[in-house]
DNA sequence: GATATGACCGCTG
DNA sequence: CCAGCGGCCATAT
């Protein structure tokens, strides 16, 4: 049902490392479906029911911050990436590649 | 109960 | 190469 799927994006998000970012194709990849991507936004969405889940670190497949939006100011987000150092301009990830934290490479196949 | 939408991604033309 | 569309999951109306 939904609460194991959303359940198991938020563990991933909340696993995600300080500074690094990942995109919702890539936990919905490492949940076993790559084309559920925006089942793992809607989750995000729902994340505000979490406290523990770091949304600000999940971005678009473009590094872009698609969801910022749904945050509760307009550069909360955007603050909360830069503080714990990761470059964003014009709410887009910079050096994504470097911080990419790719959940199916760096965690281990679901548990 | 069914239809429409959404913080997306990948493929086809 | 660039543009457009479909597909998946869940929630909302």
């Amino acid at each position: 049902m939904a609460g194991d799927f959303f359940e198991k994006v938020y563990e991933v998000v909340k696993q995600i490392p300080a500074g690094r970012v990942t995109s919702y194709g890539a936990i919905a990849a490492y949940l076993g479906a790559p084309r559920s991507c925006r089942a793992v936004g809607y989750a995000m969405n729902a994340s505000h029911s979490q406290t523990d889940v770091p949304a600000h670190r999940v971005v678009n497949r473009k590094g872009l911050l698609t969801g910022k939006h749904h945050f509760q100011g307009s550069n909360l987000m955007v603050q909360l990436l830069e503080s714990e150092g990761v470059k964003v301009k014009e709410d887009q990830v910079q050096d994504l590649e470097s911080i990419f934290w790719d959940p199916t490479d760096e965690l281990d196949p679901l548990e």
